[in-house]
DNA sequence: TTTAAAATTGCAACCGATTGCAATTTTTTT
DNA sequence: AAAAAAATTGCAATCGGTTGCAATTTTAAA
């Protein structure tokens, strides 16, 4: 049978005949409070059912151990992961998740980090839409000092932390990868330049390509939003072309699926014509025939890592000068798409 | 530049000269608040930067304009679009989502359940968990009168609203389709039996074959989680089989997908050996070679559904008597998987 | 046994919006 | 022009914790 009505610290208070503002002291950890008075508080409330109200608190307090997050969109496999790999640790260190997404958009990013403002949370964890050019939504958190954590799509040059990996060692390592499986013209599809992730990508590709001594061609350079119908658009351009490319390094896992299905519908042999590689190990990676030779990288750990970083900032353990960029380790995974030397 | 100190209805008021009751009605739609004032008030609070006070509103008010949303994961695609349907109703109608999942865990659903408690949601969008057995952990919302709508894994006979599909009817419309397609050995991949989706399909397969005079055998049904591994185990069960079967039927698409990337490694021809179908219409069901006929419905639309039936009792323009139960449309999507006769 | 220092506890103001009820102003009716 | 009805506006209490500072109690030092 739960109480109908709520119960308050007021409550408690007369329970023990002591004042309001002890047991407010002996819920939380405050130090003056003798141990053996905190003891009968805590009882006394769990005894009541007393459920703090944290509008009251949040109110007094200025604080609301609400954490915003702002990620391009919910339904990506590496999306989810990161939400679940924030959503533990924010648990544990007793934080609250507001989730939005931006759904690629710069538009609502900025509506989101407006509402996010207002919901006045603690910090602001924020995986950059596609198209956002600049960061001055974010403006208002900098000016009253709420902490801001950029992950995977940060933005380059910002005093903020960021949680990323090294993708131009990343892309490096993929390409190296298919030059030594043979490969001399390797397309690469890439996304906005806007975005960390893309850039870095492709300069780990073109360096990989120079250090080779294999010149660089924009003929073999595809940029789109690397979605499904990118991915299959892409196969429409390379069938078009004379001079195939004898590998396609795509920037993600669904554009490069995409690709290799469209190509293989019109009789092309992958790995043999065209190998492939992709990045994220999205689950298609490992469904697609040939199954796709990618690079993965714990989501689960990026939004450890991001979350951490933030409270860390809350609880003023480590400042915002301090470490400002966690890089987290990637691998490349190599499967059938890529083998053309099947020996391996 | 934006002002360093917040402003409240307060500031409002001075700069006005009226007093803060007014302003706080007039930012409302208060009926008695005249129309002139209001506008006065409204462009005072654009020119001087106001932002609501939601703590302090809500301590009062006592509502939290906030929903509270349990899902058992976050990273499935279904999931995913039915989260992108509510945020989009719920922005709509000035509410908040906080989002938890239970990552099919009981013990964590209860707990997320608490938190949505303590967070005093307005209401609660529930799909339960693989394993929970009972709803008391939502006792203290029924308790109160805050309102539950349980979507997609409902739980059966309970007051509150449901969203879900017809679950009986597709299950019944795949197994026939498989039936007519040739196939008399019909393996059906299930989950626990606690949840509605997979009891109702079940129902709906053994219907199917009653119909059309096929004997049920226990031996075709194989109950696990549905996760990636449970689909490639099925795949080991099936290659033991002294008599195996000639179409498998999952509840849903993942299993499937695995499943048949076991078979298929070991020699075996979909469909000619063996048809597959499976629910949900994720996108590997689209990747996976041949692709796989299922069941779509839309999640985004189950979210919508939700979202809006849980505010119209919010605004009391639905009692929780009236609409309990909606069911939206779902449709069978056939591909090659299932399709012995090429012809078609 | 005093006195000083440390540990506990409580007072009272405060956070910012909401709301029942009364007061005032405006409009309508007589 | 006076009275009654309707429309507006404001007073003041309230929601439930939090916190600076003072007061009281306990423990340690002299």
């Amino acid at each position: 049978m739960a109480e109908e009505k709520d119960i308050t610290i007021y409550d408690i208070a007369r329970h023990l005949n002591i004042s309001a503002t002890t047991v407010s002291r002996g819920l939380k950890d405050h130090p003056t409070i003798n141990k053996n008075t905190r003891k009968k508080i805590v009882a006394a409330a769990r005894e009541l059912g007393y459920r703090s109200n944290t509008f009251a608190s949040s109110l007094r307090s200025k604080r609301t151990h609400t954490l915003g997050v702002i990620v391009p969109r919910l339904n990506s496999y590496f999306v989810a992961t990161v939400l679940a790999g924030m959503e533990d640790v924010a648990n544990r260190e007793r934080y609250n998740l507001i989730i939005s997404h931006s759904l690629e958009s710069s538009e609502k990013e900025i509506a989101n980090a407006h509402t996010m403002f207002n919901k006045r949370v603690d910090g602001l964890l924020v995986s950059l839409a596609y198209d956002t050019e600049n960061i001055t939504h974010f403006q208002p958190f900098f000016k009253r000092g709420i902490p801001v954590v950029f992950f995977d799509r940060i933005y380059p040059n910002n005093e903020s932390t960021s949680i990323i990996i090294d993708n131009f060692k990343a892309a490096y390592e993929v390409t190296k990868h298919l030059i030594e499986q043979g490969c001399r013209r390797i397309m690469h599809l890439s996304g906005n330049m806007l975005r960390n992730v893309y850039a870095d990508r492709l300069k780990g590709y073109k360096q990989a390509l120079h250090d080779h001594k294999i010149p660089f061609s924009e003929r073999l350079l595809y940029i789109s939003n690397l979605t499904e119908e990118s991915g299959t658009e892409a196969a429409g351009h390379i069938l078009k072309m004379k001079e195939k490319p004898d590998a396609v390094f795509s920037s993600n896992d669904t554009a490069a699926v995409h690709c290799m299905i469209k190509l293989k519908a019109a009789g092309i042999k992958i790995p043999e014509d065209i190998a492939f590689a992709g990045f994220n190990n999205d689950p298609i990676s490992k469904v697609v025939e040939p199954n796709l030779t990618t690079v993965n990288y714990s989501g689960y750990s990026v939004g450890e890592a991001a979350v951490t970083s933030l409270i860390n900032h809350l609880k003023g353990i480590s400042s915002i000068k301090t470490t400002n960029k966690v890089v987290l380790r990637s691998d490349l995974i190599i499967r059938a798409s890529s083998l053309k030397n099947k020996s391996l």
